[in-house]
RNA sequence: CGGGGUGUGGCCCAGUUCGGUCUAAGGCGUCUGGUUUGGGACCAGAAGAUCGUGGGUUCAAAUCCCACCACCCCGACCA
């Protein structure tokens, strides 16, 4: 991508209104714009990392069988009426239509998927199984915050689970925790990000979550420095000590809820009578699990963790291009290397602008591409094309061809 | 939803206390021309503003009064 044809640009001052890390940086650098609170667009380089991350997520979905649907984002007042989330669900959109109905913009898809699966499933032969979707939510926060952090609508990817009984669940469950556990390393919060002991809130009693730790998150858990476990404040007068190794020694910090995982039990093939012929002839009811993950939300708590302070340092894995190629003069080598990248498939941002080169070693380490390569005079008399890593000081001299072949490897 | 704060070209912001010289200043960005090119360069010129919205007071309102709206922060809520 040349960058004189993104429709984006940088800005060297933040809009006032926009004072939490995240947004304030994504919408300097030209990734998000925000529409109203709570509402953001994800612009090409925005879009490009969100993609990233899906395709993380959706890979780890994929390896534990789920199976990839596509929901509504909109449902009709009556399945939120069965379970009774029609007037429990505080922060719920509703919406009335102009045929006087009432529908709801998904918040979550339980009422939905439920429904969704009777039509499917009346045998034991036909479980276990388990279904996914990368999908808008909508909540009405009362108070939209801290950019991607809390938004009232954002991206989500929803895993439910169908299974003949709690042990199949059980089992299930634990493979949901280590597919989570590789996407959160993939995107580079592996060190940061804890699975927290928490409240089930309506759904069950216990719950889990994924809490990356944080200075920007809302939640305050309790770290055990042993384990890569915390237990969330919310429980912490039930359970004190690492449910792991029983360590009474916690420590408290701030942390970004990434991600949160429910045994629901039968608490929605119940009211929606979805059940199953047991082998022996008898009905039961099907026993469930959700897995959600906030995938903007992470966007955002990546953006939170990986930075300094000229800007973000992305994890390879979900930065918007690899590298950003920077010519300091107009020169046909530039060009050519820029060309060669593309031919070895290497995702590269080719800044041919015509601007300051303060402005462009600016604005690459603003929008943090993993490796800046900078060809110039300069560096043409040196030997070839400087290659520097976002997070290094220092770069080092590489001819044409041996930039070309590092990338080929990778 | 309670408390606090802020609304002035695309962005940042001066001006509001004490109404008049505001026909709204400056910076960034944009456009034109020129000089620049290893850390947000410089010169000259230009375009771009319902002063959040509505009402009121006044000879006169960005400025005073009333109502509303939006955004941000703290708290509450958070399946």
């Amino acid at each position: 991508m040349k960058q004189t044809k993104l429709f984006t640009k940088t800005l060297k001052e933040v809009p006032k209104d926009e004072t939490s890390y995240n947004a304030a940086t994504l919408i300097r650098a030209g990734f998000i714009d925000k529409t109203t609170a709570g509402v953001y667009s994800f612009l090409p380089l925005g879009w490009r990392v969100l993609n990233k991350i899906k395709a993380i997520i959706r890979e780890e979905m994929l390896a534990i069988e789920g199976q990839e649907i596509s929901m509504p984002a909109l449902s009709p007042k009556e399945n939120w009426q069965t379970t009774g989330r029609w007037d429990d669900f505080d922060v719920l959109f509703k919406i009335k239509a102009s045929d006087n109905k009432d529908y709801v913009l998904n918040p979550t898809h339980e009422e939905i998927v439920t429904p969704l699966v009777k039509k499917f499933v009346s045998s034991y032969r036909e479980l276990p199984f388990s279904v996914f979707q990368i999908q808008t939510k909508f909540r009405n926060e009362k108070r939209a915050k801290a950019g991607l952090l809390r938004g009232r609508e954002f991206l989500m990817k929803d895993l439910y689970s169908f299974h003949l009984n709690q042990e199949d669940l059980d089992a299930y469950y634990e493979k949901a925790i280590k597919a989570y556990e590789n996407i959160f390393s993939r995107c580079g919060l592996k060190e940061s990000t804890y699975l927290t002991y928490a409240s089930g809130g309506s759904f069950s009693k216990y719950s889990h979550e994924f809490q990356t730790l944080s200075p920007a998150g809302e939640d305050l858990i309790y770290v055990c420095p042993k384990c890569q476990v915390a237990v969330n404040k919310e429980i912490i007068k039930e359970q004190n000590t690492c449910p792991q190794c029983g360590n009474k020694d916690l420590q408290e910090e701030k942390a970004i809820e990434v991600a949160n995982i429910f045994k629901l039990g039968t608490k929605f093939s119940a009211p929606f009578a979805l059940n199953f012929q047991e082998k022996e002839g008898d009905k039961k009811e099907v026993i469930m699990g959700c897995y959600g993950l906030g995938i903007s939300r992470l966007l955002g708590a990546i953006v939170e963790l990986c930075h300094d302070e000229k800007g973000i340092i992305w994890p390879e894995n979900v930065a918007p291009y690899q590298v950003h190629l920077l010519s300091l003069n107009k020169n046909d080598k530039a060009e050519k290397l820029y060309q060669d990248l593309i031919a070895c498939k290497t995702d590269v941002l080719y800044d041919n602008r015509d601007v300051s080169a303060g402005e462009k070693f600016a604005d690459a380490d603003l929008i943090g591409c993993p490796y800046r390569l900078v060809i110039s005079e300069k560096s043409i008399k040196a030997g070839g094309v400087e290659l520097k890593k976002r997070q290094d000081r220092e770069g080092v001299i590489l001819s044409l061809e041996q930039v070309v072949a590092s990338f080929i490897k990778k």
